[in-house]
DNA sequence: ATGGTCGTTGCACGA
């Protein structure tokens, strides 16, 4: 089974990008996170047409994250789970799909380490420990890919000098991203590659893609048995260069069976 | 060189 995520920046505008994306790829599962789109607005007919079931929980404008399968999708939560204090934001969506606790996140920017949002990136990260301990256990087979908007360490950012004192490469951000692989996540990405340089984001701004200024901010964790099941994964850079395009590239995980 | 490009909505702001 193949799942992949994609921070889509507009599924509005990115739509004829993700069809095309979609044919060509094939994946099982598809993530989107940055819909921007009101649930009413959610082309849930288009992909249907396509052969997938798919989950949106959306608020127009900002955020808005999804779920597509084409292997089965089946007891959706809208939101985090029951008993944790909810997002007033659409940033989580969660399903299962052929077997596999499948969650779609959007992590928060945080903006800078002095600004509420940093402090609200770091709550929810630690909701979304909660909400995953809730869903399951660690021997069960879960994925939470999405947009973290966190490097796991220098290896995925061009230039850490770059973003000293930023948010995205900042400790606590990482800690708490550790706390999730202290549950029993494994970055499934990094599994398989453990070069510098290997990037899912590059700024609009400055050609910055051309020039090779990105970060791995774009995540597939996975729990043990999906680790041992993982044959394959990698960055689609293709998508980043083509017209109309995202500023993230999809990242793509096969796993065995 | 403290800029630049997108996407949203409106005549700025978030990423």
């Amino acid at each position: 089974m193949r799942f992949a995520t994609w921070n889509v920046n507009s599924l509005k505008v990115r739509l004829p990008r993700v069809e095309e994306w979609l044919a060509e790829v094939q994946p099982d599962v598809l993530a989107m996170q940055e819909t921007k789109l009101a649930d009413d607005a959610f082309p849930g007919l288009a992909f249907q047409a396509m052969g997938y079931d798919s989950v949106h929980h959306g608020q127009g404008q900002w955020n808005g994250v999804a779920l597509l399968s084409r292997v089965g999708l089946e007891r959706p939560v809208y939101n985090f789970a029951p008993g944790i204090t909810p997002d007033h934001e659409a940033r989580i969506v969660s399903a299962t799909c052929g077997g596999v606790r499948v969650s779609s996140v959007y992590v928060p920017n945080g903006r800078s380490l002095d600004n509420d949002h940093y402090r609200y990136k770091l709550d929810w990260m630690a909701r979304l420990r909660e909400h995953v301990a809730a869903e399951s256990t660690p021997s069960d087979d879960v994925i939470v890919m999405g947009d973290f908007n966190i490097a796991p360490d220098d290896r995925d950012v061009w230039d850490a000098s770059a973003y000293e004192g930023g948010t995205h490469i900042s400790q606590p951000e990482r800690d708490v991203l550790g706390a999730l692989v202290d549950w029993g996540m494994v970055d499934l990405f990094r599994e398989q590659h453990d070069e510098a340089g290997l990037f899912s984001w590059w700024d609009y701004r400055n050609g910055d893609f051309h020039k090779g200024h990105g970060m791995r901010i774009d995540l597939v964790l996975g729990t043990a048995s999906t680790a041992q099941r993982c044959s394959f994964s990698i960055i689609d850079r293709n998508a980043r260069k083509r017209q109309q395009p995202s500023d993230h590239a999809p990242v793509l995980v096969d796993l065995d069976g």
